[in-house]
DNA sequence: CGTTCTCTTGAGATCCCTCAACACCTGTGG
DNA sequence: CCACAGGTGTTGAGGGATCTCAAGAGAACG
């Protein structure tokens, strides 16, 4: 139902200051500058917890957070990466619905609740670029529930590295060479799989000539094409 | 980082007229009266496709709608159940993400776009509204996340069955009886599961006396606590 | 140059899927 | 009233993808 950033720039130009560009992944939140703390966080230091009372909604700066669930047993399901310029705790009301971890040093932006909310009565534009970018993150949720339900290991693993090279490349799209800020670890919780899974796809991407595994966390995407037709499942491997 | 529908109600009472009583889950769309039209769905009966230019948002009124996405080779994902007063097509961009299908006979309001856009210009609750529920809707799907991706079949269906419960009944929380309105396959294509490991699974649950499988695509509930642990995955079973 | 953490690889176990048969229900038509 | 067909749900047997357990290989770091 949403227009496109660029249509709704025409269509309602209030939206236009809060999106960054033609990016619905940004929201731009430059403008709030009187009440926010920038705060650093290191490798596997946590942000918040699932069931804590909520008092700020975080954007990303630099580094990568990861969003996750856990069961009662340890079991654990990462919800969503959330890469520089992404919002974090939009979705929750009152408490966090999930816990908040960086995967390395990483840099948020803080926002106090009642500054978002003052902003929501204030500027109209604000709540609907929000509105925007919920939308687009629901629909990015339902595209991952595809992944966890329907597909294999390798489709899923596939479909993840695609997402990543989408996310990390930035302006570049679908970039060669992407690095993977995420241990194998993080990879398997997010993917529904266990590392040794996670190990043994990538081997076999590699071996299928689709993929290159590059020192430092980097791969390399030799056959993209492949590599789209694997993640959408039109592949007979 | 939403403040709950009562709290939002004192803090912005613009979104006061757009949200039934206390539930988030409805948004209120009877203001828009000038420009809605009702539409009669019978039993697969699709209200539109994936991928096509999308011309109306859709309020379900009565019965429900099947929201999924297809893989090539004909794997299929539901990622939500619209029951009445739910709102679909907030997440889509120009193009509808997924298709949607009624399960049974099925009564929807359409709300041509145009109109949420002006609704949204000329009264700022209202968007507001709409990212309550989107925001909602997303906390929602990420709770599904955690089923796809870690749960076991008997855990998937326990939290299925909590959820329809919750659904269903309205007033009456986690209702002794529940009526399941999807068949077999749906909540297979739900759950990441086959159909038969469904079946199974339903008896698995009534065989440890969980459940009670009624006539007519009923279900009783016999020990809702147990279910609960199940659906947690806190149970030995 | 050990220690620690992460990743990879192997072998066996397990959960769920696939294939197949059967049961149940409903409506239709003889 | 019975026979039959089609849709839906259940149950069984075997197979396969992924998990579990275990060991070893690299990489980072003091």
């Amino acid at each position: 139902m949403l227009t496109t950033a660029s249509t709704s720039m025409n269509a309602s130009s209030l939206v236009a200051p809060w999106i960054s560009g033609d990016n619905i992944d940004h929201v731009n939140l430059g403008h709030t500058v009187s009440c926010m703390v920038e705060r650093t966080l290191s490798e596997h230091e946590h942000l918040f917890f699932e069931g804590k009372r909520q008092t700020h909604v975080y954007q990303v700066v630099e580094g990568v957070i990861g969003i996750y669930k856990m069961l009662a047993d340890g079991r654990r399901q990462i919800c969503n990466f959330a890469y520089p310029g992404d919002i974090v705790g939009l979705d929750t009301i009152g408490k966090y619905n999930y816990s908040g971890e960086a995967l390395n040093d990483t840099v948020v932006r803080c926002i106090p609740l009642n500054a978002i909310e003052k902003l929501m009565r204030s500027e109209p534009g604000f709540g609907q670029a929000l509105l925007l970018y919920t939308a687009n993150e629901l629909a990015d949720t339902r595209e991952q529930l595809v992944s966890l339900g329907r597909k294999t290991a390798t489709e899923k693993l596939a479909t993840f590295l695609l997402r990543i090279s989408r996310r990390s490349s930035g302006l570049e799209n679908h970039a060669q060479v992407i690095s993977i800020p995420m241990r194998r670890c993080e990879i398997a919780d997010f993917l529904g799989l266990t590392i040794e899974t996670v190990s043994r796809t990538f081997t076999r991407l590699k071996s299928c000539g689709v993929i290159k595994l590059l020192p430092n966390t980097q791969v390399a995407i030799v056959d993209g094409k492949k590599l789209e037709c694997i993640a959408n499942g039109q592949s007979m491997v």
